[in-house]
DNA sequence: GCACAGGTAGATT
DNA sequence: AATCTACCTGTG
């Protein structure tokens, strides 16, 4: 049985189009909408449904056998005392348009705090991947080898994706390449297998580079095989609260080139100017004319 | 049938 | 150092 659902202390208020867009958008990709218009979503050991209610505030629900550990796990998970509208307003929308005009059509859009490991996998699964292919992989990893999630039959009615949690990395060092290969990874499947065997000869290395200032844990980051810029910036802004971090993909090249006349910039020169020209926040700039660009398109 | 996708690595200028 | 390609595979 599922807890009732209710207010999430101190979340700030969000309309339906913008949570879609926080838990659908790119950032994370374990999150399921339903047809109530409520959406089930897991991380590390942890499932929670949310919605939004008639007086625009987050509503929550959770197993109920479990419902206090998710309660604790979802305020950090949704960074709910970290006062994200500061930050918003920090950004430089003042002095420049474009960006006042993406704040405005997604207000109170999130950074969530994803678990490091399980962003650095979903990433890994992302590059040259559309969203929905995405879900889909981690999905299969999840349900051939992670631990199970969902256990009682009538909460795993509720989302056939959420079964089992996202395999640990120590896990993944043990899993043969084809059998990767067989959760739909291609190409992605060596770098994971690489990486896993990486970082199961370097105990703590995954946890100390976390830990490590933004431009010294990208770099580090980037020593994994799978692993450029891009997916080094993102694991850093959706797993580790690293708000500086700027990525740059297809979307905000195109961003950046249309609305900022960057035409013809490389990636790192955007990423470059990116942190410079937002700021210390530029990620949260980042997911904001993300959600712009995609909706243009 | 075939181009293309929310990148990266390795080869080739 | 900058630029081009192959890499898997589902989708249109």
């Amino acid at each position: 049985m599922w807890s009732d659902w209710q207010p999430l202390a101190s979340a700030e208020p969000l309309t339906s189009v913008t949570l879609a867009e926080t838990l659908d958008g790119g950032q994370a990709f374990r999150w399921h909408a339903r047809s109530d218009g409520s959406w089930i979503g897991a991380w590390s050991d942890q499932v929670v449904r949310l919605r939004v209610n008639s007086k625009n505030q987050l509503e929550w629900s959770a197993p109920a056998a479990r419902t206090a550990a998710a309660e604790a796990a979802l305020v950090h998970y949704w960074d709910s005392t970290s006062a994200l509208a500061l930050k918003t307003d920090a950004l430089p929308w003042r002095s420049d348009p474009h960006l006042a005009r993406a704040l405005a059509a997604c207000p109170g859009l999130r950074i969530l705090r994803q678990p490091f490991g399980e962003t650095l996998l979903g990433f890994m699964c992302s590059a040259a991947k559309q969203i929905v292919q995405i879900k889909q992989m981690t999905a299969l990893l999840a349900e051939r080898h992670g631990r199970p999630l969902l256990t009682d039959p009538a909460l795993r009615a509720h989302s056939p994706f959420l079964s089992h949690q996202l395999p640990t990395w120590e896990q993944l060092a043990e899993v043969p390449e084809t059998a990767l290969r067989a959760c739909k990874l291609g190409f992605r499947a060596r770098h994971i297998h690489h990486t896993a065997r990486f970082l199961a000869e370097r105990p703590g290395w995954l946890a100390a580079t976390e830990a490590l200032p933004y431009s010294e844990a990208r770099a580090r980051l980037g020593e994994l095989p799978g692993v450029g810029p891009k997916v080094a910036d993102c694991v850093l802004l959706f797993g580790a609260g690293r708000l500086e971090a700027f990525p740059v993909d297809v979307w905000i090249i195109a961003a950046m080139a249309r609305h900022y006349g960057l035409s013809g910039w490389k990636p790192e020169q955007v990423a470059h100017f990116g942190r410079v020209h937002f700021g210390p926040f530029a990620g949260l700039a980042q997911q904001y004319l993300f959600a712009w660009e995609r909706k243009a398109s």
